[in-house]
DNA sequence: CTAGCCTTGACA
DNA sequence: TGTCAAGGCTAG
């Protein structure tokens, strides 16, 4: 008897090489990774590593170290958003036509490999030997913990001066020991302090969500797709950036004092290093990310921390912003008009577009959810050269873009051309992303920007190796 | 908790 | 109506 799954369940499974009995959460997986699986997923599971989360994850040891098993399960590509967050039984889901992509891709290369001459004996097919390799798996589903950490202290603030660049940042875990002194505060207007409407709104929109009690505890459940709840996890929290950006700046007021007060431009650059400096450290702890190698991290934050920049800054007016003004991550508002009276032209569009965009993603009522994904999506951008696991990186924008498009459909009833609008607007983000790092590398080459920082390093890489 | 087998139900 | 990938059940 010859089935059509018989090709198919010749394969081992990607993750411990057992049998494999079907299509499981996105890819060909045995029986029991697939019950695993969904248990731990259902069940919001947290495991803990008791070596150094490389364990090698076997048919005969993977019962004894869950983390690295579900890491494994990550790593190879099973999909989070492929466990049903209302448990609904049978039917079918959205990853039925890419697994007749994959069957057929299969069928191909096994046609080829029998016209080449191969025994089917001769191994496993090309997609296992790749995914059987031995892959290290540190972090996970863990508490994020810049979500968790305290507030900078005069201690951890002031003890160094150093430049900090994004290559020592990285393998880093010490928030504070990197941090350098700067110059500027100055004369811009400072209208309002808004932490009052900021803790409501940001209540509302959804800052203090507990995805534990929204996913596992309901069986019924929010809609939300798992992975979604993932990225908003690793999603600082706004009031806590703002208590640290804004506890480092007081402290920094003393350094501006000695040298005198700079101009908009100046401070505008020192939000942004420090913001850098919260991104770095949101990818670095971030699901995904902090799996890859150093030099993939570094590529893809060099690539993206202008894009990510531009949409942190964003989605802030987005969700918390009032017109006609820029609401910074410390709080405070800056009016638009004053920023563009006395600016050149490359300055004032840059503004416009911007608020254009802003206005775009206030139509599409996009929420603090779809920004976290957005997030992921232009940082994990496959198209950057060089990159050492490119198909990882793939497939977690394929990852993010599915949980985007699902969530999506849980929110809207347009939601293809919403979709669709909203990947436009990520393209015309990247449009102003350019621009606006060709109008910092005009203000560099005339020395206006001030020197020894994260934004120059970032500005300077970039361009080197692109 | 694991993993093999069972039930369900949208879709071709 | 058959398929097959979801979730459910349960002995070990």
């Amino acid at each position: 008897m010859e089935s059509r799954l018989d090709g198919d369940l010749e394969e081992l499974c990607p993750v411990c090489g057992d049998k494999v009995s079907g299509y499981h959460y996105g890819l060909l997986t045995c029986e029991s990774c697939k019950g695993f699986f969904k248990r731990t997923v259902q069940n919001n599971k947290k495991y803990i590593c008791a070596e150094n989360q490389e364990c090698r994850i076997d048919k005969t040891q993977r019962k004894r170290c869950p983390f690295c098993r579900f890491q494994k399960c990550l790593h190879v590509g099973m999909r989070l958003e492929a466990v049903r967050a209302d448990r609904m039984r049978g039917g079918r889901n959205k990853f039925g036509p890419m697994y007749k992509r994959d069957r057929a891709l299969k069928q191909q290369r096994k046609a080829l490999m029998q016209a080449a001459g191969f025994r089917k004996e001769s191994g496993p097919t090309l997609v296992s030997a790749t995914q059987q390799q031995d892959f290290t798996f540190p972090g996970g589903l863990q508490p994020d913990p810049i979500l968790h950490s305290s507030p900078p202290t005069a201690q951890n603030n002031s003890m160094s001066y150093q430049p900090a660049s994004l290559c020592s940042l990285l393998p880093s875990h010490s928030l504070g020991a990197t941090l350098r002194q700067c110059t500027v505060f100055s004369n811009w207007t400072v209208k309002a302090e808004r932490n009052d409407r900021m803790c409501s709104l940001g209540s509302a929109a959804g800052l203090y969500i507990n995805s534990d009690k929204l996913y596992s505890s309901s069986p019924q459940g929010p809609g939300i797709p798992p992975l979604v709840m993932e990225f908003l996890r690793c999603d600082p929290d706004e009031v806590q950036l703002q208590n640290k950006i804004t506890a480092q700046l007081l402290q920094e007021q003393t350094v501006w004092n000695q040298h005198g007060g700079t101009s908009m431009f100046s401070l505008m650059c020192l939000l942004a290093d420090k913001m850098l400096f919260f991104m770095v450290e949101w990818a670095r702890t971030s699901i995904f990310f902090k799996q890859l190698k150093v030099s993939d991290q570094m590529k893809l934050l060099h690539n993206s921390w202008s894009e990510l920049l531009l949409l942190d800054i964003i989605s802030r007016q987005v969700l918390y912003g009032r017109e006609g003004s820029l609401l910074l991550v410390t709080g405070q508002e800056v009016e638009l008009s004053d920023i563009t009276s006395n600016a050149g032209p490359t300055l004032v569009s840059l503004v416009q577009r911007g608020q254009e965009l802003v206005e775009r993603f206030f139509i599409l009522k996009v929420d603090r959810q779809e920004f976290a994904c957005m997030k992921f999506l232009v940082l994990f951008n496959p198209d950057v050269i060089e990159l050492e696991d490119h198909q990882f990186i793939e497939s977690v924008q394929e990852q993010a873009e599915g949980a985007l498009l699902e969530y999506s459909l849980c929110t809207s009833s347009q939601y293809l051309g919403r979709f669709a609008h909203l990947l436009l607007c990520l393209s015309e983000l990247r449009s102003l992303s350019v621009l606006a790092e060709e109008y910092l590398s005009c203000k560099d080459l005339s020395a206006e920007v001030p020197c020894n920082n994260l934004l120059i390093e970032m500005l300077h890489a970039k361009h080197s190796w692109q």
